[in-house]
This record gives structure tokens, C-alpha cells and sequence, in this order.
DNA sequence: TTCCTGTTTGACCATTTGGTCCACAATAGG
DNA sequence: CCTATTGTGGACCAAATGGTCAAACAGGAA
């Protein structure tokens, strides 16, 4: 009845989702999301509820999406162990030097809200639950075909990868290196997926890793700005 | 010369860390600051800087102070690879019900600044580097001593134990059980910090997992609010 | 004691914030 | 076509934000 919405709201949601991603809750204002909504603050509030409902709502749909996408990438046909694997096969980013990495919505908004958001918290738990029993699955099938050890608890292990997942997630934000994130990845493969008859024979793994550099960045000399009467303003860095 | 500091810099600046630590960056006022310091405004800004100076400040202590304490605790001269498997030890929480986990510092700084700050971003890459040096070196220990496989690549193991630890201080806020954390820390000793002997003949792990409940929390239901005058303001939890 | 120098305080500022409201526009149903 | 009803945009608001400033203040040096 009446006027129509003007707007695809599940397309909105997407680019609000977009918006809240690239710099978390509190970081993001109703000006900026007007902008790129294109929205007027009145549709946007008879849409969605306020700033933290519609935060809520695009959390949801980014983390759904993320649910069905793990479930969907272990579902193949392919071996469980090789499924498995491909989890943690990551670029050795020999191409250049990489941007930062703003890294997985859901994770980034766990960390700012859940210790004092509950409803955050709890899709969080739910999703990550889920995850692993998905993991658990498959590491489950993999234990049967007999890729891995006979003693593997597949909930245990479900747990773990999902552990160096988010792990690596984290280290990710943090600046390092794809060549690291690569080795970090390899190293998962070799000593968490792989069968007993690998562990019966003492095989060295082959892989030489380079060692740690301390290279240190050179400290930004404080620069003492003279007092002015005009307001500094902290440029954000995009 | 002139009138002195009328109070101990440090002893403020560990104040505002735990202020920042609580809440994040952003979320974090100056009149928040001014309350926990007991300082003016003018104060705080004569003696630190602006809130992105004063913030890296308290980051920079606290960074510090984790390094040290990491070193630290795996100085002792017990056996390495029990330095390392008490890294992994949690509690299991048998009594009662645990608040919200907030978090460590520095992981939640990296998650959300690193990405737009770099300094925030080297800070945490310089420190994490130097966690892993130090996890790589006992490793080596551990592996020279017998105790880890002799095909152990310690920058590779090294690296990996401080992803895990990662995973788990991530998860931790997603609100998973202290239970499931001791297990998860259980699995890392059993799967990542054992010597050949152990891998040779394939002992089971005894260790039962409960299965994963996927007890959904009920949808609070929307309530249309009657349109008044009074903005709504949505209480902070604590 | 008297200055000189640095500290402290809080008033003040422009801007931004999340949120409300209302006049207007647009459509579906009669 | 008319009208009831819903969506839209933006003006408006109070509160909060990060930041500046100048005057009052206090301790050390002379």
C-alpha cells in the first residue's frame, strides 16, 4: 500500500556492510553511511532502526554469508583432507608489496563490541560454533578415509584449525608478510593434517623457513609544532 | 626550573591505558580520560600530546611491558618444552560463570587501527616479530633437548605456537567457554609440543569432546516504540 | 622577597555526533 | 481522478567531541 520503498534495501545493507567493515562501529557515522547509501537519515532510520540495529543487521548478513561460503567451500567432492588443506594455502604474495589488510567483519567487530555487546557476542559464538562443526565434520571424514591419525577427536581438531584460522586472521592485520602467512599456512598442513603413517616414519620436513629480522622502522622524529590558533586536525589515513 | 609536575606521568599513563584498554580507541573520550586521570584537559595535553600521542604512549608501555613479561616467563630455567606447554595451559573454568573477556591491549589496538594507523601497525608487528623470536629460540631449546621431533623448523613452530595464541585470545572474546579454551590450549600440547618417541607408536588421545549445541538465542522481538519527542539513547553495557 | 618559568584550570570554540520531526512526494486503492 | 497512507529528504536539535587559550598559580633561582 502507499509509496514504495525507493531503494533496494538488501543492496543498501550490502554497501552499509561495506561501510561498517572498512572502519568498525564507532568509526563509522550516519553522515558517512547517508554518503554512500545515498540515503536520507529519515529512510534510513524507517528502514533499519538506528545506527546499532542496522550495525546488527549488516553483521548478520555479512556473517550468514560467511557461514554459507565455509559451508559451501567443504562441501565439494573432493578428499576431506584435501579440502582440508586448501583452507590454509595462502598466497606466498611474491607480486609486491601488499595494502593493509582490514581483515574478516566479524572477527573486527568481536573484538571492538562483544566484551560489551551481548548480541554481538552471541551471533559471534554462534557463527564460530558453527564454523568449527563444520571443521569437525570434515575432519571427521577425513579421519575415516584414513588421512588422518586414528586417534584424531575431530571436535578437538575442528577447534584448533579454526583456532590457527583466526590466529592467522589476526596476524594478518598486524603487517605480516604473505610469505610468513604462506609458512604459517604450510606449517598447519605439515603438523596438524596429516595421517599416522606420515608421524611413523621420521621424515624431515624439507621447508627452510628464513629467520626472523628485527629490522627496525626508523622512529618518527617528534616533530614540536609550534602553537597556532588553528585547530590540528589528524588526517585519517586511507 | 618553574613549577613542577604536579603528578606522576607514569602512574597517569598506566591509568589511561587501562582506560583505553577497556574501550578502544575511539571509544574512548577525553572527558573519559580527564575522569580516570583527575587531570585537565590542558594538563593532558601539555604532558602527552593529543589522544592519538597519548593513546600510542599507553600502547607503547603496554606493548613494552608484554614483551617482557613473555621473556620473562620463558627465562626460568625449568625444561623448555615445559615453558612452552604452560603457555597452553588455561583453566578450565569449573566455578561459575566468567564475565565477558575483553581482551588483550595490543590485539585489540591492531584490530582496529592497524589497518588506517601505521604506527599502531608497526608497533604490533615489531612486538609480535619479537614474541616469535622468543617462542622460536625455546623451541630450538626444546628440539636440542629431545622434546620436540628432530625435524622441528623452530622460526616455523615458533611462529605457529603464537598464531594459536592469537586464536585462542581472539576467541576467547567471541565468548567461548573456558572450557573449550583449556581444550583447545590441551590439543596445542598434545598435537604441536611432543617429541618423536610420542609419534612413533600411535597412542590414542583419551581426551572426550563434548559435540558442538547450536542452542539458537531467542530473536528479541522488534518493539515498534511510539514516536515522542525523547531521543533514545542506547545504555552502554558494563 | 621577587621574578621568571612552567603548570594547571576551566572557559570557550567549531565541528561532529546520533537522533527527531515535519513538510512534501509518490503510489496503490477506491 | 482523488485520497489515504507510506516513504523521503533535510532542517533542526541537544549533547558530546577533540582541541585551544589565557589567566591564575606555584616553585626555584636570584
Amino acid at each position: 500500500m502507499a509509496r514504495p520503498r525507493q531503494f533496494d534495501e538488501v543492496k543498501m545493507l550490502a554497501v552499509v556492510r561495506d561501510e561498517f567493515a572498512s572502519k568498525g562501529f564507532e568509526a563509522t557515522s550516519l553522515d558517512d553511511l547517508m554518503r554512500v547509501t545515498g540515503l536520507g537519515k529519515g529512510s534510513i532510520y524507517a528502514a533499519f532502526g538506528d545506527k546499532h540495529q542496522l550495525f546488527l543487521s549488516a553483521l548478520r548478513l555479512y556473517s550468514d554469508a560467511t557461514r554459507n561460503a565455509m559451508h559451501a567451500a567443504l562441501s565439494s567432492d573432493k578428499p576431506a583432507i584435501e579440502k582440508l588443506r586448501m583452507l590454509f594455502q595462502f598466497p606466498d604474495g611474491a607480486n609486491g608489496a601488499s595494502k593493509p589488510y582490514r581483515g574478516c567483519f566479524l572477527a573486527n567487530s568481536t573484538t571492538e563490541l562483544a566484551a560489551h555487546d551481548c548480541e554481538v557476542r552471541d551471533l559471534a559464538r554462534q557463527t564460530y560454533q558453527a564454523v568449527e562443526g563444520i571443521f569437525a565434520e570434515v575432519v571427521e571424514q577425513a579421519k575415516k578415509d584414513g588421512d588422518l591419525p586414528s586417534a584424531t577427536e575431530p571436535a578437538e581438531l575442528g577447534r584448533l584449525l579454526l583456532t590457527v584460522m583466526q590466529g592467522i586472521e589476526f596476524l594478518r592485520k598486524s603487517g605480516m608478510t604473505a610469505e610468513e602467512v604462506h609458512g604459517i599456512g604450510h606449517a598447519t598442513e605439515q603438523l596438524l593434517l596429516r595421517g599416522d603413517k606420515f608421524w611413523a616414519r621420521a621424515k624431515p620436513s624439507a621447508r627452510a623457513v628464513a629467520g626472523s629480522t628485527f629490522k627496525r622502522p626508523p622512529r618518527k622524529k617528534q616533530v614540536r609544532k609550534p602553537a597556532s590558533a588553528v585547530k590540528t586536525v589528524r588526517p585519517k589515513e586511507r
